[in-house]
RNA sequence: GCCCCCAUCGUCUAGUGGCCUAGGACACCACCCUUUCAAGGUGGCGGCACGGGUUCGAAUCCCGUUGGGGGUGCCA
């Protein structure tokens, strides 16, 4: 094990991982790997009713899909925050026999009673001096001393609060359950934590935190709060109404590297060139360089990255890339011919079937617009014929194919690209699509043939 | 309401007092290339929120205003 700064990434099982949380666990791996240190993985499974163990896995695999496992030696976890429960409660106890914390029988109900009628709000520490031992239903809570905390935040600067507006938090619920801010901090000091880079909503929880660690006789960790992701509407990015989850993005075909190197790009700059291999990313990320205001998760911006990554294949990597998304029953070796030529069209490895897909029908799928827009000038039934004619004797590759046309498209004083389209509407069904002369040759005369031959029937 | 954070093209960013008539990328527009669509090439549009200071000099420092965000749970 590394002996370096420890890093660690803590999600909550609560839902499908995060793009969000993913930019911090890529953070905390670049920063981990780069000192020679360690990443740990801590899954806060605490929230009984929202967590779900497939959510659990969901995590883990998509971290191994951006290239955190652990097959690395940086890699430390899965930990599990429920096994820890007991010191956590430990630790409550330890709090609340130093004088640090002290029991609440007030119910929420009677707080915001009591709150009104003192017109205030919150919890105005009234159980402080009651000298209260634990009772099923009493709460523990924190006695915030008074002064101020500063804390020092590698992204931020120093940034201080006033003891005045933290009012005395619950570190363990009536149930006897311990409460995340507590939870988070004693796993983070068992486990030897040294540094927390998380997202900016926690800012408000450090000053908290940081009181526990010295409360606990431990010195704070070095803080860092990266600022949050956000929708088109500037709000932070939620699970609810956005598109957030990682696995989406997976299955509609964005690749890994790409994802990473857009995630990174987001609060942080790799230099003038902003493709950069992971490589290159994971030393030369600093925390100070971070930006500090909220990031729009742009998804054309993505798919520019994405269509890039992909166009940066070779031929054999994109056929594997593709196969998942391709129907099993399509022949891969027609698939690889026509893989060099899809490749500039395509913007995720999803496009990849809806562009050759005519290849492998039976028949073409007709679109009305573009039948209608090309099978309906005067030239296009003479045409075809001279084609499906002057296509029987050719050599079938791509080159002579095309001379072919070119050389039947003369009587017509059409240009290739008007030549071509009746052709193409005929054997792929549109007026879009990879460039035809290979497609023909890929396909074969005799299919190539027929097809043109229904087109002309119908006319 | 209260606390905290933030503010460079539409978006992501470079910029840390003079290299800035503010650079790059995505998006958008035009042209070129071209076998349709892409890809590629060239060019264009477009920004330091506002007002005060400090300074010989400010996108860069300070103050205020405005605007945005986060947090205010016996969620994490």
């Amino acid at each position: 094990m590394s002996t370096g700064p420890r890093y660690r990434f803590a999600p909550s099982p609560t839902g499908m991982f995060h793009v969000g949380g993913a930019r911090t666990a890529l953070h905390n791996w670049a920063l981990a790997r780069q000192s020679g240190g360690t990443f740990v993985l801590r899954i806060e499974d605490t929230d009984e009713v929202r967590n779900r163990p497939e959510w659990t896995a969901g995590i883990i695999d998509a971290l191994a899909w951006l290239g955190i496992s652990a097959d690395d030696p940086h890699f430390e976890g899965p930990l599990f925050q429920s096994e820890y429960a007991a010191a956590h409660l430990e630790a409550a106890n330890r709090l609340f026999e130093s004088g640090h914390a002290y029991y609440c029988d007030m119910t929420p109900d009677e707080i915001q009673d009591r709150a009104k009628a003192e017109g205030t709000t919150g919890y105005g520490g009234w159980s402080r001096d009651r000298g209260l031992g634990p009772a099923p239903g009493s709460v523990l809570r924190f006695k915030v001393p008074e002064g101020t905390t500063v804390v020092h935040d590698l992204v931020r600067g120093d940034v201080e609060f006033d003891h005045a507006v933290i009012e005395d938090f619950v570190l363990v619920r009536g149930n006897g359950t311990p409460v995340f801010i507590l939870a988070n901090v004693v796993d983070d000091m068992s486990m030897g934590i040294t540094n927390v880079v998380r997202a900016e909503e926690h800012l408000p929880n450090t000053p908290k935190q940081q009181m526990l660690w010295q409360a606990l006789g431990h010195e704070p960790p070095v803080w860092a709060h990266v600022p949050v992701l956000v929708n088109e509407q500037r709000k932070k990015l939620s699970k609810r109404r956005d598109k957030v989850a990682l696995e989406q993005y997976r299955d509609e075909g964005f690749l890994a590297d790409a994802m990473v190197n857009y995630l990174m790009t987001l609060g942080w700059s790799p230099g003038e060139q902003e493709i950069q291999p992971w490589s290159v990313m994971e030393q030369s990320f600093r925390l100070d360089d971070v930006n500090l205001s909220p990031a729009f998760f742009d998804l054309k911006k993505l798919a520019a990255f994405n269509g890039e990554y992909i166009r940066r294949l070779s031929v054999d990597e994109l056929v594997d890339a593709c196969d998942p998304w391709l129907p099993a029953e399509w022949d891969r070796a027609v698939f690889r011919e026509m893989a060099p030529h899809i490749q500039p069209r395509l913007n995720t490895l999803a496009d990849a079937p809806g562009v050759v897909d005519f290849l492998f029908l039976d028949e073409p799928d007709i679109d009305d617009d573009s039948w209608s827009k090309t099978m309906t000038t005067e030239y296009a039934q003479p045409l075809l014929a001279d084609a499906i004619g002057a296509f029987e004797t050719c050599a079938w590759d791509a080159a002579t194919i095309k001379a072919t046309l070119e050389d039947v498209m003369g009587r017509y004083d059409l240009k290739l690209g008007k030549a071509q389209a009746p052709v193409r509407v005929a054997v792929t069904g549109r007026t879009v699509g990879p460039p035809l002369f290979e497609a023909l040759e890929v396909m074969g005369r005799d299919e190539s043939l027929r097809r043109m031959r229904n087109a002309l029937d119908r006319l």
